[in-house]
DNA sequence: TTATCAGTAACAACATCTATGACTAACGAG
DNA sequence: CTCGTTAGTCATAGATGTTGTTACTGATAA
């Protein structure tokens, strides 16, 4: 009896990346706390377009985790000390989607499974949450090492 | 100074409901543990095609959580008691892919802190498991009840 | 033999995500 | 004060996933 073949569980181009771009932009703009990155800058270390950058910043910025100033010598910087952010907030941040999505379904027993189902969704999302607080970004720049300087 | 709009978390209709249709079934199934149920029948209670029943259906059963059986008294059971089935399984069985991705960097800093977050995220999904893994589907019927009997 | 049902392929409709160009507002340099 | 640089935002294109749907094939019981 033949199945269907497994969904692919490629990378593909539409895949939300924006709490891992985040992260990457904390880290860089963590290596060098004192200084003003343009979204220009951040945007080729991560091969990737300005306004992708500016996107996330404006998330991030948010949160309060960065300050940014226009004009020339402009750019963004922590808004605090890297030893006091975690990636949970990081991911607070940008990533408001819940984690699972219940059918369409209010009334009956399907209503109640979905009632109970999003119940536990939400338990999984604390969970990971959770899991991010564990790290801050000054742990995750320890772990990866700083980026030569030129 | 004005910020960009929250991306939006409302429910879309390309939202991934695999694992919640999953559970949707079981719990239908365990309800009459030694009834066939038709693709059809398990379509209407949840307002939707046959056919994204048996797509399902058919991940379900790659797991050997359930059992199909063609022709007409055809349809599908549990292939297992409802006691001895978590939503861990579950979620194994129909959801594949990764709960995070992160762009495309593999040099670098970038590379680096990819490597890292990657392997964060398979720790936050684990967590997800066992999270799902202390719930069976006997469980989770008794507690949104039997259906009505007509 | 025939009707029923699972299993699957193919396609449309819809929604998100990134990538990108264009525009506005803020702001420092001269 | 003027000009160039940079953030912040909007709009759109291209890629991709998910559901919904039709159509077809194969298994199987009546």
């Amino acid at each position: 009896m033949n199945l269907r073949p497994l969904y692919d569980s490629v990378r593909f181009m539409a895949a939300n990346t924006r709490f891992a771009t985040g992260v990457h932009i904390l880290v860089l703009l963590a290596a060098e706390p004192d200084k003003l990155q343009t979204s220009t800058n951040l945007a080729e270390h991560l091969h990737t377009n300005p306004v992708v950058i500016r996107r996330v910043l404006s998330s991030l910025q948010r949160a309060d985790l960065i300050v940014s100033q226009k004009g020339p010598t402009g750019g963004s910087r922590l808004a605090k000390p890297s030893k006091s952010i975690t990636l949970a907030e990081v991911y607070k941040a940008v990533e408001s989607n819940p984690l699972f999505y219940t059918p369409d379904a209010t009334s009956g027993l399907p209503g109640k499974v979905n009632v109970a189902l999003d119940r536990m969704f939400v338990i999984a999302k604390n969970c990971v949450i959770e899991e991010f607080k564990g790290t801050t970004l000054a742990q995750l720049v320890k772990k990866v090492g700083k980026p030569a300087k030129k």
